[in-house]
DNA sequence: CCGTAACCTGAATCGCCTTTCAGGTTAGTG
DNA sequence: CACTAACCTGAAAGGCGATTCAGGTTACGG
């Protein structure tokens, strides 16, 4: 039965753990990652790992939690510096790709949750999703954005980062083993943002004012 | 070592596996899919199995490479009874959605093929959006659409399509072991189609029309 | 230095899955 | 009907990995 660490050592010994996880399922998949793998990646012995975790499922959803968590907090953060709603997208998306070049983790692990943990692969887009909800209903009332359904696009929104991120983390940068964070293409962003931005331009923008 | 089949008997008991194995798949996901839930779907004897299969993940990546056929010609096929680009984009998203909602096994199997087979995922989506590029390239000739980087909005289109589809596949109509073909909400895929087409529109469109 | 609560360990158990193979069945031909 | 190429079968071998557990180690207050 698994316990909550009670001391300053157990602590450190359980949060090893998630990390090595982490690493574990983002390189060799849920499906081959072992807890052998994941406790040899923490330097820990095999059988201290059911002291902390239920099992192999259990740790996995804490994974997506915390990534899930990271990847709101480094978007919230970015986007709070923004001025207009416009801005602030536009830099939300930018943290959001960075967070993801630098953890590939993130994509190559939800996409396993379909099957290892729905609840967990919905909780996951639901936030984010939610986060954009928010941003987008503020922007469609101060009229910065056009009337609409902000629901639909902001799952719109979610699916062009997915694909959009997918494809540069993991192709983009060499093999699945690749090394450092990739960088985004900057044209390409670009494009997004302006494919974006005009879907949901407000009906009779400024006169000429492009982008 | 697995052959093909030289007979009549011998070519339909090879579909049949086939068969049965994208229901698997699908219900199950890979890892829990052994050879043996398939061939007891397909009603066969667990021997016979690689009679015509290398494994496991050789009848994996046809079954993906079979779905990907086909769901590519679905959408060829409503292109080509539209009349202009927009139509034709618009034709080929509903198809694209009337088929995955009608074989929920599109999406359930692609998203586990990032670590099953990683070659198969990655042709999957590039064939689709293979398909985009031409039609975007063509009406951005034509003057219907404006002038753009028609590979990243190819993805981004791919990134909505998936995205709106998934949500609506496997959340909207109940659990995973879920019933029949859920409807695609009208009102939704209105909503896509105008952030879309207002995300592709010309600079300067004919003074005031809109959609 | 002693005691003990919390922590750590990895060999062994248990169960499941892939793959093989020796032998049986089917269907077409002369 | 005899023959044979193609096809089908499922018991069993061989492996692998999740999980348990009996016993060792660490840290620290008294």
């Amino acid at each position: 039965m698994s316990t909550t660490p009670r001391t300053a050592r157990g602590t450190r010994t359980r949060a090893r753990l998630l990390e090595a996880a982490e690493q574990v399922f983002a390189s060799v998949g849920y499906h081959d990652a072992s807890i052998v793998k994941i406790t040899e990646q923490a330097g820990i012995g095999l059988g201290t790992f059911y002291l902390y975790f239920e099992g192999k499922q259990a740790i996995f959803d804490e994974v997506v939690e915390d990534l899930n968590r990271r990847v709101r907090q480094a978007m919230t953060e970015a986007a709070k510096a923004a001025g207009n709603r416009i801005e602030a997208e536009r830099a939300g998306f930018r943290a959001f790709f960075r967070f993801t070049a630098e953890h590939p983790a993130l994509y190559r692990i939800i996409r396993q949750a379909e099957f290892v943990s729905p609840g967990a692969l919905r909780m996951h887009y639901t936030r984010i999703v939610n986060g954009y909800v928010e941003g987008l209903k503020a922007a469609r009332d101060a009229g910065e954005i056009r009337p609409m359904d902000v629901d639909t696009v902001a799952w719109a929104l979610m699916g062009i980062g997915e694909m959009l991120g997918m494809r540069w983390v993991l192709w983009h940068a060499g093999g699945p083993g690749g090394g450092a964070a990739p960088e985004i293409p900057e044209a390409e962003f670009e494009e997004m943002m302006r494919f974006i931005e005009r879907g949901m331009a407000p009906e009779a923008p400024e006169h000429g004012g492009g982008a």
